[in-house]
DNA sequence: GAAGAGAGCGCC
DNA sequence: AAAGGGCGCTCTCTTC
């Protein structure tokens, strides 16, 4: 086969690959199973070759080969090399089992999932339920169907369905499935196992040029080939390479809120609240104290975080509830759960491409683009490795200036810190004349207030706020914030209108637009609600944002194989990277250099910054900070220890 | 007992 | 009438 594929002009190459697991898989609940991605075992390889034929069609010549015989991956070897496109159904899977058999990734890829991923984005995106009735069950059932019409979609059957390209084995697409995932060790695989397997990579192959003429279709062939697809290999790597917890200090913390727990709970209860997290009992614990008035907003009552603090002097019980609260969800966080720990030993969280309308990463099992700051130090290198962090400043309202072309906001962020250049503008008459010069910086310590007043403005601008919101935010009264916001906008009338645009023009074409033509559908051709004027703002913005991001991720992936590096955590506007200590400054050097170009090669106005952060490479965190968690739980503890002694002194 | 909605919290 | 974009996850409470 290898001498075959190396003797033909080959146009391109379908590939599949058939596994099971070594490891059970961990239970999480409702049904949810993961899978140990270390723990793959591939079973078969499938291979299409491809090479055009004179009559215009195409030969395709398919093999299918058994991947337990243990010499096979140095044979294999040279058929990765040649340097034509491999294309296959969520590739992901395919790269982790050429890596765990030693084979290093083709260059080229195209990936069949990810492209008809692409090109839904925004559609089958569930509405709100037009009724507020609780009872409204057409609407949950529509909802229900929209994602399972979605999920459906991204099928290879169903996608060769609508390239009009038949899949023999369509039909019993999840027995087959099935059969590889319990299939005995030496057994030998069956005539139907064999065809299934070399069907898919036969179909995949088949939807390349169609998908190729697809991708011209919409405008994205280039950012998809630039951009999208090689970052399926980077985020495969990703997801491959995993990252370290401390698990002894993860036990720790565990143990340590539970027993503080138990006494903070029968404390709060004796004051009368069983519960922290009941809303109901909440609700009539402060009934019975007489202070519920302060918590009702529009018609019901919250009793988030925000208000939580807002009131706490009300009673001393308010305190005690949020520290309750803030415990529970630490000890509760999935990265606490050990036994996601892979065979190598690292958690493998899924990070999965596109995983937003936006075209943003989500990432799960354990969320680790949602961690709480506080437990980013249970994240730990390998002996010898060493953490870092690199992320652009403020690049969102960076890309915001580029993509709507205002000349004002591209000065203001070029000068550095761009809330401290807004607020020397918008204050400009309450503020000291030999301030308004002031450096970033300096500024930024000295008018603390009115750059945070910039910054609520910053985002609500691109997340479209409004008087109300802005309102809240700033706990100023609503004519107040309409004052301001008004104030605001009207330093940036390029943006202003550009942004008012990008409603008109979306609403009209069907969709919003980002960088490399990454567009947002909109689901309906009626009323735009506030919530689609919103994102059809936003929508360019961090759609944009994210393809940079990407696009320097592929770069830095390539990069860091020369010193050992890898990227742990892909997290929306920076990197968290892994490298052997003896690289790391240059590893982190190297991360800057290719995030300033890249964000520039895409918007030659900005002059960005890059922060880095290789202050305590022993661990994962937020600006070189690694006990805000042990200080946080001794003040809890002391909490109680101060508590019980007024106790008993009374 | 399972499943879903709502409230809430974390991240960018 | 709603009121800031994008997510994942946990907990409570209700319903089937």
């Amino acid at each position: 086969m290898v001498d075959l594929a190396l003797q033909r002009p080959l146009s391109f190459i379908g590939v599949d690959t058939e596994f099971r697991y070594r490891r059970p898989p961990v239970l999480l609940g409702r049904g949810k199973e993961v899978y140990d991605i270390r723990s793959i075992h591939p079973l078969l390889l499938s291979i299409a070759l491809v090479e055009p034929c004179r009559d215009g069609g195409y030969q395709v010549y398919p093999f299918v080969v058994d991947v337990r015989d243990p010499g096979i991956a140095a044979v294999l070897h040279d058929l990765f090399r040649i340097p034509v496109c491999f294309v296959g159904h969520n590739l992901k899977v395919e790269l982790f089992c050429f890596w765990q058999l030693g084979i290093p990734a083709p260059g080229f890829l195209w990936d069949t999932y990810i492209f008809e991923k692409f090109r839904i984005l925004g559609r089958y995106h569930p509405q709100r339920s037009a009724s507020q009735d609780d009872v409204d069950v057409e609407a949950i059932r529509a909802k229900e169907e929209i994602l399972e019409q979605k999920q459906f979609r991204l099928s290879l059957s169903a996608t060769c369905l609508r390239y009009g390209i038949s899949h023999r084995f369509s039909g019993d697409k999840e027995a087959l499935q099935r059969s590889f995932l319990i299939h005995e060790d030496d057994k030998l695989f069956s005539p139907a196992q064999i065809e299934y397997s070399a069907e898919d990579a036969v179909v995949a192959a088949q939807l390349y040029i169609p998908q190729t003429l697809a991708a011209v279709e919409i405008g994205a062939q280039d950012h998809l080939n630039l951009v999208e697809m090689p970052w399926t290999r980077t985020n495969a790597r990703i997801e491959w390479n995993g990252f370290r917890v401390h698990e002894e200090r993860a036990r720790e913390v565990t143990a340590m809120i539970e027993t503080h727990q138990q006494v903070l709970k029968d404390h709060l209860a004796e004051m009368g609240l069983e519960n922290e997290n009941s809303h109901k009992q909440i609700l009539s614990f402060f009934r019975s104290l007489g202070i519920h008035r302060h918590f009702l907003r529009d018609g019901k009552y919250t009793f988030s975080k925000k208000v939580l603090k807002k009131y706490q002097e009300l009673h001393p019980a308010i305190q005690l509830m949020r520290d309750l609260r803030r415990a529970g969800d630490i000890r509760s966080d999935k990265i606490m759960h050990l036994d996601l720990i892979g065979v190598d030993g690292r958690v493998h969280p899924q990070h999965q491409q596109l995983g937003t309308d936006t075209g943003r990463q989500t990432s799960r099992w354990p969320n680790i683009l949602g961690l709480d700051a506080m437990l980013r130090p249970i994240v730990i290198p390998e002996d010898g490795y060493g953490i870092g962090e690199a992320d652009w400043s403020q690049v969102e309202v960076g890309v915001a200036a580029a993509v709507y072309g205002d000349p004002e906001l591209l000065r203001m962020y070029n000068s550095g810190d761009v809330y401290s250049a807004m607020a020397q503008r918008f204050y400009s008459d309450q503020i000291r004349p030999e301030d308004l010069s002031l450096p970033g910086p300096e500024f930024k310590a000295k008018y603390k207030k009115e750059r945070n007043r910039m910054k609520l403005c910053t985002l609500g601008m691109i997340y479209g706020i409004s008087p109300y919101g802005l309102s809240d935010l700033m706990e100023v009264p609503r004519s107040a914030a309409a004052e301001i916001l008004e104030g605001f906008m009207s330093m940036f009338p390029t943006l202003r209108n550009h942004l008012s645009w990008a409603v008109d023009l979306g609403a009209i074409r069907g969709h919003a637009t980002a960088a490399g033509n990454v567009r947002r559908y909109r689901n309906s051709r009626c009323y735009l609600d506030r919530g689609e004027q919103n994102w059809l703002k936003n929508h360019p913005v961090q759609g944009s944002a994210a393809v940079i991001f990407k696009y320097a991720g592929n770069r830095l992936d390539r990069l860091y194989k020369g010193y050992g590096a890898r990227i742990i955590i892909p997290l929306h506007d920076s990197f968290v990277f892994e490298a052997p200590l003896e690289h790391l400054e240059q590893v982190a050097e190297e991360t800057c250099t290719v995030m300033l170009q890249a964000l520039r090669e895409y918007y030659p106005d900005l002059e960005p910054r890059v922060e880095v952060n290789i202050d305590a490479p022993q661990c994962w965190n937020k600006d070189g900070e690694t006990t805000a968690l042990q200080v946080w739980l001794e003040r809890w503890t002391g909490v109680i220890v101060e508590e019980d002694s007024s106790k008993e002194e009374q």
